[in-house]
RNA sequence: UGGGGGCUCGUCUAAUGGCAGGACGACUGACUCUGGAUCAGUUAGUAGAGGUUCGAAUCCUUUGCCCCCAGCCA
């Protein structure tokens, strides 16, 4: 990963290297701990990259762990992708694990606790179950099976096991406390059975334990140091160390973060399914989206997200990291590392009057400012030329130092050119073309009286003019928290793709591939997309560049 | 209103009893063959009230506000 680490420690590594100091353990090891029921997206990543960190930072180990304990939920397929999309990040895990893969020894660890008069067989429905577990405020109720004989739970347990009870008839509970403050502990439910079959295990199993009776076992089990995890969790922390302490089985240590939150992302797996399944996006890859996949196509790079995770920092605070933050990570990146190209996106004809007809020029092009070593290219010159729309006005308004009549400007990496006027639609009076004159004198760019011109702009050869496709995005959602809304359909916000259909790239890019990133020169950053035909390349817009004129502009109203 | 967690510039985050600093954003300006990048600067914060101390964001008391938990989800 070529993300610096930060520079001061986080308070998960001051406490890890405090339990190495005091011997609490020996070594370090922590699980990326997904749940293979949808695919990963932002949020995600910082529980990774702590992970990672922590791992990586004491030399230790980072075991991958699919927590596949409900089989009505997860599918091998996202095991797949979230294995792809993380190593995709430049994460590589020592030990990739399944919750499954500990069936059987959990299932001897229940009997044990059993045994020791500590886990009991409940028959109350799921509806009894919730209205005797009291309220925040009142205690539970204990069950009428709470108290039965080690025998006969044992027996029950065996029965569940062997599927000879129906689905939500009975369930395994830990036998605490009902009257406990902390509701997780008024006897949590260990195992509850599902006869469904399970994406590794088969039908093999018809009880699956529920996370608090999985989770801290395998990180037992797996001698995980410290399991990392987010704020929500920190009120089951007593039960985890309640069964690993009656267990008397290796103590791993839970620590918790507060999980990211994101502007105008959103989060929450349910919404997300659903935004797909609306059509209100393409799929879960849909650029928009703040999915690995989505984030991945948009043509953000695993480094600017491990960047943006590691400048967000961790800490217990709620918070609301700002969009802007995210897009700062990702220009950085982008500019250091992007090709620059020509591309226009909405044509206007700029036709150079006294430019010999016929006449080809290669002008030589860098293709990175900020990387010496990306070398030049050549972009071919002709007398009708396509700029952009926006770089010319008949009648300019303040501080606009475009292209208007009488005004002069550079366009890049060729000529001194100067407006002379235009030609119309006869019909419409609209602007069809624009004309020109230029100034052999300034080839490359540079006038040798030393005149300076306040614009450059960029352009592309119309004869050489390669077709294409450029998808603008802008945010999914019209209200910062879109997580806190039900109704999707309130806060869609219905600009969040513009397709332009009718632009001009220079020619280099016809040799682009798929998933290759540029920076369109002013205009932002590129990257093209997998919907790209021979004849007709497809750029998403990544991120816009920062437009100071578009300020102004907006401004002036 | 039970239990738990949290509160530092607009946002994110440092300062571990000793100059409240950085990043993002915003705003100036310089520079520029990208109105990009870069550089310089400005703006702006310890939730409130008491207390301990030579000295408090930090320790104590107290008040307020926010978040999480009543799945056989994770």
């Amino acid at each position: 990963m070529s993300t610096e680490e930060p520079k001061t420690a986080n308070f998960i590594l001051e406490a890890v290297a405090e339990d190495l100091r005091s011997g609490r353990f020996t070594y370090v090891r922590t699980r990326l701990p997904p749940e293979p029921n949808g695919y990963l997206h932002i949020g995600h990543v910082k529980a990774f990259y702590i992970d990672y960190l922590t791992a990586k930072h004491f030399n230790g180990e980072l075991y991958l762990r699919f927590d596949d304990t409900n089989p009505a939920k997860e599918e091998t397929e996202y095991v797949e992708a979230i294995k792809e999309d993380t190593l995709w990040l430049g994460i590589k895990w020592d030990k990739e694990t399944y919750a499954s893969d500990y069936f059987d020894r959990l299932y001897e660890w229940a009997i044990r606790l059993v045994k020791k008069g500590l886990a009991y067989v409940d028959d109350q429905s799921p509806e009894e179950v919730s209205a005797t577990r009291g309220t925040l405020t009142e205690p539970g109720i204990e069950s009428p099976y709470r108290n039965r004989s080690v025998e006969e739970n044992l027996d029950l347990l065996e029965r569940m096991k062997n599927g000879e009870f129906p689905e939500g008839s009975r369930v395994l509970r830990a036998k605490i406390d009902m009257a406990h403050p902390n509701i997780v502990m008024r006897d949590p439910v260990m195992y509850r059975i599902l006869k469904v079959p399970h994406h590794r295990t088969g039908t093999k199993w018809c009880i699956y334990p529920l996370y608090d009776w999985s989770h801290g076992q395998n990180d037992s089990m797996e001698g995980i140091t410290h399991s990392l995890c987010s704020q929500e969790y920190i009120i089951h922390r007593p039960l985890y160390e309640w069964f690993l302490e009656q267990l008397d089985e290796f103590r791993s240590r839970q620590i918790e973060f507060s999980r990211l939150n994101l502007t105008y992302a959103m989060m929450s797996k349910r919404k997300l399914r659903k935004l797909v399944e609306l059509g209100v996006v393409r799929g879960w890859d849909d650029p928009r989206l703040t999915t690995l996949r989505g984030l991945r196509r948009r043509g953000v790079t695993p480094q600017a997200i491990l960047d943006f995770i590691a400048r967000t920092g961790e800490t217990r605070n709620d918070s609301w990291v700002d969009m802007a933050q995210f897009e700062a990570c990702i220009r950085d990146d982008l500019n250091k590392h992007s090709p620059r190209r020509m591309a226009v996106t909405r044509p206007l004809k700029l036709v150079i009057d006294n430019y010999p007809d016929g006449q080809v020029e290669w002008m030589e092009a860098v293709n990175n400012p900020e990387d010496a070593q990306a070398g030049t290219r050549k972009v071919p010159f002709s007398k009708v030329l396509y700029i952009e729309q926006d770089d010319f006005r008949e009648v300019p308004p303040p501080k606009y130092h475009r292209l208007y009549p009488g005004n002069e400007v550079r366009l890049r990496y060729a000529y001194l050119v100067t407006c002379t006027g235009v030609t119309r639609d006869p019909s419409t009076g609209e602007v069809t073309e624009v004309h020109c004159t230029y100034d052999p004198a300034t080839r490359g760019g540079d006038a040798p009286d030393g005149r300076r011109v306040k614009a450059t702009l960029h352009w592309v050869s119309a004869q050489h003019a390669v077709p294409a496709e450029i998808r603008l995005y802008d945010q999914l959602f019209t209200v910062e928290r879109p997580d806190e809304i039900e109704d999707l359909e309130q806060i869609i916000n219905p600009h969040s793709l513009e397709v332009l259909t009718d632009c001009f790239v220079e020619p280099s890019l016809a040799e682009a591939k798929p998933g290759d990133r540029f920076q369109f020169e002013r205009i932002g950053y590129f990257c093209m997309d997998p919907d790209s035909t021979p004849g007709k390349p497809v750029f998403n817009r990544t991120v816009s560049l920062k437009d100071t004129w578009a300020k102004i502009e907006q401004k002036q109203g």
